[in-house]
DNA sequence: ATACAATCGGAATCAACAGCCCGCTTAGCG
DNA sequence: CGCTAAGCGGGCTGTTGATTCCGATTGTAT
């Protein structure tokens, strides 16, 4: 899938191939999968066309060299499972993924990718990584020390909202300090009532269904432009809200 | 500051003007600030020309849109800050932000923005939701809702974060799932221990100084390329590890 | 040492976009 | 109606960044 030539025959190609997987490992983690591809190749002190000889496309290195950090991450969860304390085990494993990935872009990038981190590494590390947190969960809820009320789904949609927060709190507040808002979210004392949970099914579509003014869903139509209000009133208020204040 | 002709003489050029907001709320709404301009001068029934005759820049054209959209939720947040019930206000209105800015990417791009979203609106609308948003939080605390161990900053943070998570758990879980359970924090039942706090203030600057194996912090020092492992074990190890396995 | 094929480097190509410019249109006044 | 400047559209320019190409290098086997 990745199209990489993982053996090459000559040694100084070899020899190139580590220090562009150094230079993007290190270029990635500073900024995340926005550094121009040019900028590991001068970093790994090669032209860009011999990393193009090594990973098919950009994208194909990122997922390289993240693949290989989640796979630390996975071995860390695996080591865990068996701790003799399930509800530390867990909560220790949340705190350092996110102390681990916050201070890697590359890491965050892959995490928060839509819909997980689903499309790296052949579904590989994910189903691992997947499989490792549904584990420690699963030991840390039968020892008591988590809510019930909380699947896999949940726990990993929180670990990257802890990611992002930390990230975003870093100039106002101290480090892990959202973290631990939320591991206090996960324990059995936080719950207060039942969690809102797949009653009445209502997919949406990524853009907007939505009245503009009150955000009440809209029906989908055919006629030309797809609706923007859910009635006149709000179609009044918001045009005299968008209407210049000297008009 | 924008350098926005808010009152064109001519009634056509008014109303493109208001075309022109029209199509850049929906399509900001839907894709963020990565929509092309030309996108949003095509929706308008307009040439790019026309769009930066009203707004210098892209960015003033989104900044636009989106003040409009936070100076209602300012709105809101004043009007609760006198709620004969203040947890009820303090939890309603963080609920119906986010489910409010879930649909709308602009929002989350803003809201997300690199030290909140200081950015906006030459810092009114941004000072008035702090300031609002305090009081609903004052409040709520005074009430005994809400736990006292927790800041204005904090709650900025959450409420950028269950943006972000609902989003992206939207594929797995019903809709204020996650925002349920970040209420379910900052309810006085989850205290069960001090928050970080900043005791030792260790800023950490953007970019990667920690070991790249073990993720220590690592001092920087001048000696060309900054460190990279806090040892020759992690150095050793990771070396291992990103030796090509065929190899 | 020599030949030759694997590799290189980095210039060239291609695609997106923000923002600018200028000749053409047309609203609005007399 | 006819004039005139405000306003318009969309082609043009400049930049950035991914990916490709090819003549120049350089390991390596002999």
């Amino acid at each position: 899938m990745d199209a990489d030539p993982v053996g090459p025959r000559r040694a100084d190609a070899r020899r190139n191939r580590a220090r562009i997987l150094r230079a993007a490992l290190e270029a990635f983690a500073a900024d995340g999968m926005l550094v121009p591809l040019d900028d590991i190749a001068r970093r790994a002190g090669v032209g860009a066309g011999t990393v193009y000889r090594n990973f098919s496309t950009k994208e194909a290195l990122f997922k390289t060299v993240v693949a290989d950090r989640i796979e630390r991450i996975v071995e860390e969860a695996k080591a865990l499972a068996t701790a003799e304390d399930p509800g530390g085990a867990f909560y220790g494993f949340l705190e350092w993924v996110v102390e681990r990935a916050k201070f890697n872009h590359a890491l965050c990038d892959a995490l928060a990718l839509e819909g997980g981190m689903a499309t790296f590494d052949s579904e590989c590390a994910e189903a691992e990584f997947a499989q490792a947190l549904a584990t420690l969960l699963a030991n840390a809820q039968a020892a008591g020390a988590v809510r019930a009320d909380v699947n896999v789904a949940d726990v990993r949609t929180l670990m990257t909202g802890c990611l992002f927060m930390e990230r975003s709190h870093r100039a106002t507040g101290p480090p892990g300090r959202m973290t631990a808002l939320v591991g206090a979210a996960l324990r059995p004392s936080a719950v207060t009532g039942p969690l809102p949970s797949h009653n009445e099914t209502l997919p949406v579509s990524r853009n907007e269904t939505r009245c503009e003014d009150c955000g009440t869903p809209l029906r989908t139509r055919r006629t030309g432009r797809p609706a923007r209000f859910c009635g006149p009133a709000c179609r009044q208020r918001a045009h005299r809200r968008r209407t210049p204040k000297t008009g």
